[in-house]
RNA sequence: GCCAGCGUAGCUCAGUGGUAGAGCAGCUGUUUCGUAAACAGCUGGUCGCGAGUUCGACUCUCGCCGCUGGCUCCA
């Protein structure tokens, strides 16, 4: 339909809004990529070019390998592709037609096969002919700024039992000056990279000769992470959970028990042997908190219980997709399960989405997408539990009002999930908080309640973490703050920085004054100028800096220079103390 | 795991078929200074690892490991 409105003119564009007159200026822009790689490689067979965030990209089964030194060459033939002005042209034809045209392009016959209709829409513009659904531009003119990115393997309909392609992404706007403030943009977000970073500020390391995937927490990076797991430990406590501590192996037959030895191995360390019985290192902290639970009879008056944990997890991740902090094969999640009563499910669900929004609000984060993820092909339990359990967290999106979106297929084998993603500084979504419905572990392991009935009923299991896990998190947190976190979670909230050696006695004494308050200070005493103490300190991010010199010593005042270069002249100690302290106890996030 | 690219000093990077350089960092000395880098000297590398080609490999080839961008998969 809506292709009809672009060959019709410009009226009916004129009520079409920007964003989609981007998009289809996009997917335009596949086609002309497409059609350039046709001229310099015409054995290529063509897959798939969609229009995706910014730009677009199209899939080539091609007879050589691409590497990033192609592209000028491409975007050279797309300009004069764009320059000759070739008009886009709509047509309908019928399957038989299709197959015919497109006879030697087996991925496009394969997609005329799968669609089943009688007719299909073709667009064709200069020597390239596209089965599209469209719509396009009238004119390759019309595109005004792209630039071709990278180039990536890409799996035949995503499927990587099938041909790996080869994928070219561009991007493209409206005219050049926002083209140049993406790329602008991107430059901008290279920089505050966790890993960059993380070298930069002495955060953290991974270690090739120790095993990738495996985190070494700086004290810096460490003292960030105890912050966070102070609060979200104080924040457990007042809403009820109780935190526990779990060990890190198990028996395998544990694992076989859960159900994750069936269906979660491809993810779990291969088994160690001890006293001739094999146990493996947990992938998950549940079945842990199953036996706590079971240790004694429960009643219906005692529930929901509520078990939290910073559990440490192992699982193993594919080498190609391990990143930095955001995905690694050892991390801590801030885990808890609740076991409650059918009936207070959906309570308890509403319980953690509030206390989710709140963490992400504590730490500033404002943009997030909340998923709910429905039940997958592989799945333990029946369809009724699923339905009952997705039901329930769809419930609580839509009483709280909460805009969300459905992950078809994406929840966990063991029930549906609600799924918070954050957004990394390149704007790629990592999956942070979530929170899962699990009707199947309880019947594994036969959890139960003593009901007000006097029998025995099937305790009801949520999973949930309501940051993610403590690595992915500090990843994000690092990129959202480039570095430079909020004053309640900076690892060293001020420096003192004496003019001259003859300083560091006054200075010393308000160290040990800040410590004593909880602050976390220190002391340049190196025999440096003044000037290197501050820009190191700046490159540091550290938010307040103490300069003190004879004025300050004789008045017992400080001076302070805020990371972001303010000077907020001399202050008395007692006064900044006041300060700093009340900035802190608010959890200030202000971004300096 | 798959496709492509990359791997030189602690960091950021230059370099060549004839056995390696810069800046910063580090160390030593001098300097004691008012809001983003004082000055001088010195130290530092089996050029990711292992084979192969070659008179000779950091450079060319192959394999492995790791990293980067994607794909697949996931906190």
């Amino acid at each position: 339909m809506r292709s009809l409105f672009v060959l019709e003119g410009s009226i009916e564009m004129a009520a079409e809004d920007k964003s989609q007159k981007l998009e289809m200026m996009r997917h335009s822009a596949s086609h002309i990529m497409a059609e350039a790689v046709k001229s310099l490689f015409p054995e290529a067979k063509f897959a798939i070019g969609p229009a995706i965030e910014d730009g677009f990209y199209y899939d080539f089964d091609l007879t050589r390998s691409l590497a990033a030194e192609d592209l000028p060459a491409i975007e050279a033939r797309m300009k004069e592709i764009i320059a000759a002005n070739t008009p886009f042209t709509h047509e309908e034809i019928s399957a038989k037609e299709a197959l015919k045209l497109f006879a030697g392009q087996p991925y496009k016959v394969e997609l005329i096969n799968d669609l089943a209709e009688d007719k299909v829409s073709i667009y064709k513009q200069g020597g390239f002919t596209d089965l599209c659904r469209g719509p396009h531009i009238k004119a390759s003119g019309e595109i005004k700024a792209f630039k071709l990115t990278s180039v990536a393997g890409a799996y035949w309909r995503g499927d990587e039992k099938r041909p790996m392609l080869q994928r070219i992404y561009g991007v493209a706007f409206a005219k050049q000056a926002d083209l140049d403030e993406y790329l602008q943009r991107i430059a901008e977000a290279a920089k505050r990279d966790h890993r960059k970073l993380g070298k930069e500020l002495d955060l953290f390391s991974l270690h090739e000769e120790a095993g990738p995937g495996l985190v070494y927490w700086h004290p810096r990076g460490a003292m960030v992470r105890q912050i966070i797991e102070d609060f979200w430990k104080v924040e457990h406590r007042r809403r009820g959970y109780d935190i526990v501590y779990s060990p890190h192996i198990a028996k395998v037959h544990l694992w076989e028990t859960s159900g994750h030895w069936n269906f979660y191995r491809d993810n779990m360390y291969s088994p160690m042997v001890i006293d001739e019985i094999q146990y493996v290192i947990k992938p998950m902290n549940c079945p842990f908190h199953i036996l706590m639970y079971k240790t004694q009879l429960r009643s219906y008056r005692n529930l929901p219980m509520r078990y939290a944990e910073l559990g440490t997890v192992y699982r193993y991740e594919r080498s190609g997709v391990l990143h930095g902090l955001a995905r690694v094969r050892g991390f801590t999640q801030d885990d808890a399960h609740i076991f409650c009563r059918p009936d207070q499910l959906e309570a308890e669900v509403k319980d953690v989405v509030e206390l989710a929004q709140f963490m992400m609000k504590s730490f500033g984060f404002e943009e997030y997408e909340m998923m709910l993820s429905t039940r997958p092909e592989k799945y333990t339990g029946t369809l009724e539990s699923w339905d009952m359990a997705t039901a329930a967290l769809r419930n609580v999106l839509e009483k709280l009002q909460i805009k969300y979106q459905v992950d078809p297929g994406e929840g966990v084998f063991y029930g549906p999930k609600i799924d918070i993603k954050l957004k990394d500084a390149l704007g790629r979504t990592w999956q942070g908080p979530t929170i899962q419905v699990d009707f199947q572990l309880p019947e594994r392991f036969d959890v139960n309640y003593v009901g007000e009935d006097g029998h025995e009923h099937r305790t009801v299991m949520i999973h949930r973490t309501v940051l993610g896990s403590m690595e992915r998190f500090f990843a994000c947190l690092t990129e959202h703050y480039a570095g430079a976190f909020p004053l309640w979670l900076a690892p060293v909230q001020t420096v003192l920085i004496p003019i001259a050696d003859r300083h560091v006695d006054y200075a010393a004494k308000l160290l040990a004054e800040m410590r004593a308050r909880d602050i976390r200070a220190q002391l340049d005493e190196r025999s440096e100028r003044m000037n290197l103490k501050i820009r190191e300190a700046q490159l540091n991010k550290i938010p307040y800096m103490l300069i003190v010199g004879d004025k300050e010593v004789e008045n017992g005042t400080v001076s302070v220079r805020m990371r972001n270069g303010e000077d907020l002249g001399s202050l008395s100690f007692s006064g900044f103390l006041e300060r700093i302290e009340s900035l802190i106890k608010s959890r200030e996030l202000a971004k300096l």
